[in-house]
RNA sequence: CGCGGGGUGGAGCAGAUGGUAGCUCGUCGGGCUCAUAACCCGGAGGCCGCAGGUUCAAGUCCUGUCCCCGCAACCA
């Protein structure tokens, strides 16, 4: 439908926004084994023989299905897509229709569902999730429709032509239907079944429910777990009455790195529940994590190296006999510390990942990262570096040998995460030519030799406050209510003026879009709570010789009684709306400041032209 | 009684299986000068929404209650 209203087909729209997707995940150099959609040749054939296999089994059997039907646009509704009752697009009256239709035995599964969730908790993850799942398949699960006959675009059902196979079914089979299931098993035998699904909250009742169901019907295993991730929420809190409030990630992978965005997202939130994003905790992250305490330490070293030991990482001398070598010095009680710090991030980071902690994971590192702070700290390089004392000069090779080390072991540990940047540290310690091994991280004693090369920071520091306003302007929109800590009392005084020159400002317009807008004068001379709607207020205006009914979306914030007698400003050419089944014939005008929602008024006359 | 999530120092969040309340930022004081005005140390700041209950012991388990937020479904 969106497709049509912007004159194209289904696949021309669909084409579009896969494009967006493919690019934002090159722009997030995020790489992937294999990538299908549903209209693949080699996916529809496979989905056709799911099919069959699914009627064969006896679990897909033909019924009608029952909607809301707009004949002259020839397409189902359901009852909450409808507007007011009428078609959503073109507004005419919709009946209620029946047609046949291919049913998926969902109903036959949920003894087995239930057994799922609660004999194997660990099927479905975080908890909530699960409990959620759980209620919804106790309360008992319709069968599912997953044909229709009222459009051709999708994939025909099999000796069944006039239907086409709808959404789900389809739309799941990917996972191994892109594995050669059910004719090509080599990749299926290989990888199926999948450790994890990880997929974003709203989809998770596809996931846990009808995929299963859908498996044990196909007598294939179920994926090992299903993991639901949360939101990231833009506007979280805000009840938005101007909305497109989008943050951009292509704009702030560009500005900061997609690194640091990476970073970010992993690091801020809990996964598998929703954040809130805001510029300013981003740009906090940013500035002390990766700019002060990592980019900062190797910058530090690195020149150390260069000021010290004429820019190549010292080597710790061998004793060998034999087979057997050993270091030529003993470590100190600050050495140990940090090398046994260092070789169990690894291990504490493979910890947290196998629970998809990826907080946590990045956390761990980031101890080994404030520890190799502390230790320069400690360790005093620069007063080592102007003693003549041999033993102080042989103790300031084994202290940036150790810190050369840590870093190596860092780089390692980031590159899952970023890998650019794991790469630039490397090539400043000059081991860029070397590979990346994991196992490299539980080894302490293998870096030396190289010669370090200084380069650009790792990460910039970034002022907070001009940040946020440069992106602000960008935007275009208003992504700062977070307000700094400031004494509650000079909070309240601040609050207002400052408010206002953050609100982001609109992109310019022309006087003749502005002249377009017809604004009146009007006073309030009824207001009451719609009888049907929690947030809606309606109001009755006298503008001039006219009397009309408008409705505004503020019931939390005013109470009506008091809004009798008010002279307010309405846009008075705004297309009439019936909003929850009361016209609304106008816009009333509202100034807010993200917290706090005051009606506009007026002394002037009703019925005036405002211009 | 529509479904669901959540209330933990100033801010943002962690805290399966009950056992000294933790992290980052901010704040205050100190240290250091290798480094990206960075880094390191120390302090202050908490009746874990409220009320009951179970227990030797509750942020954690149970009951009740208040508040906030999503969705349903309404910002013209």
């Amino acid at each position: 439908q969106i497709a049509e209203k912007a004159g194209m087909k289904p696949i021309e729209y669909t084409d579009m926004i896969v494009e967006g997707i493919i690019k934002l995940w090159e722009k997030m150099e995020i790489s992937y084994d294999d990538f299908i959609r549903t209209t693949e040749d080699r996916h529809v054939k496979r989905v056709q023989e799911i099919f069959k296999k699914l009627y064969e089994k006896g679990d897909i059997y033909k019924g009608e299905y029952e909607g809301m039907y707009c004949a002259p646009c020839e397409a189902f509704w359901t009852e909450t897509q409808l507007n007011d009752g009428k078609c959503p697009d073109c507004g005419r009256d919709v009946t209620s229709e029946k047609e046949e239709a291919y049913f998926f035995k969902l109903s036959k599964y949920q003894d087995a569902l239930e057994d799922l969730f609660v004999n194997n908790p660990a099927f479905l993850e975080p908890d909530a999730r699960r409990n959620e799942m759980l209620s919804f398949v106790r309360q008992g699960l319709d069968d599912l429709c997953i044909s229709r006959s009222s459009f051709d675009w999708g994939i025909p059902v099999p000796l069944d032509e006039k239907h086409v196979i709808y959404v789900w079914l389809d739309a799941l089979s990917n996972y191994i239907t892109a594995l050669g299931y059910p004719d090509d098993t080599d990749l299926y035998n290989k990888y199926w079944p999948a450790d994890v699904h990880l997929v974003g909250k709203e989809i998770v009742r596809f996931h846990s429910i009808i995929w299963p169901a859908m498996l044990m019907s196909l007598d294939i295993p179920l994926p090992k777990q299903v993991l639901g991730h949360g939101w990231l929420l833009i506007d979280g809190r805000k009840m938005s009455k101007s909305s497109g409030n989008v943050v951009d990630p292509i704009l702030l992978i560009e500005r900061y790195g997609v690194d640091a965005l990476k970073y970010f997202l992993l690091r801020e939130y809990t996964f598998g529940q929703d954040g809130v994003f805001t510029n300013e905790t981003m740009l906090r992250r940013i500035n002390s994590d990766l700019a002060n305490d990592l980019g900062n330490l190797l910058s530090r070293t690195i020149s150390m190296i260069e000021k010290y030991c004429d820019g190549v990482i010292p080597e710790i001398p061998h004793i060998c006999r034999g087979d057997v070598c050993k270091m030529g010095f003993e470590d100190d009680e600050l050495d140990m510390e940090l090398k046994k710090i260092a070789v169990e991030a690894g291990h504490l980071v493979e910890a947290e990942m196998d629970k998809f902690s990826y907080s946590t994971a990045l956390e761990q590192i980031w101890v080994l990262v404030r520890r190799a702070n502390k230790y320069i700290d400690e360790t005093m390089p620069w007063v080592l570096g102007k003693s003549e004392n041999e033993e102080d000069s042989m103790r300031l090779s084994r202290v940036m040998n150790r810190l050369a080390e840590s870093l190596r072991i860092i780089s390692i540990l980031i590159y899952p995460f970023m890998h650019t940047s794991a790469a630039e540290m490397r090539t400043q310690l000059g081991i860029g030519d070397q590979p990346v091994v994991w196992e490299d991280a539980f080894v302490f004693d293998m870096i030396g030799g190289s010669k370090v090369k200084k380069g650009e920071n790792l990460f910039n520091r970034f002022d907070i406050e001009k940040e946020k306003e440069a992106l602000a302007a960008l935007s275009g929109a208003d992504i700062s209510p977070a307000e700094p800590a400031a004494d509650a009392a000079e909070k309240n005084n601040k609050a207002e003026s400052e408010q206002t020159d953050e609100q982001a400002r609109k992109a310019p317009i022309e006087f003749d879009d502005f002249d377009k807008i017809d604004l009146r004068v009007g006073v309030i001379l009824e207001a009451e709570k719609h009888p049907d709607a929690d947030k809606l207020l309606v109001f009755k205006l006298k503008v001039g010789s006219e009397v009309r009914q408008v409705i505004s979306g503020v019931a939390a914030y005013f109470d009506p009684a008091e809004m009798v007698g008010k002279k307010v400003i309405l846009v008075a050419n705004l297309k009439p709306r019936k909003l929850r089944g009361l016209e609304s014939n106008g816009m009333l005008l509202f100034a807010d400041n993200g917290e706090r929602v005051e009606i506009v008024t007026t002394d002037a006359e009703d019925g005036n032209r405002v211009s």
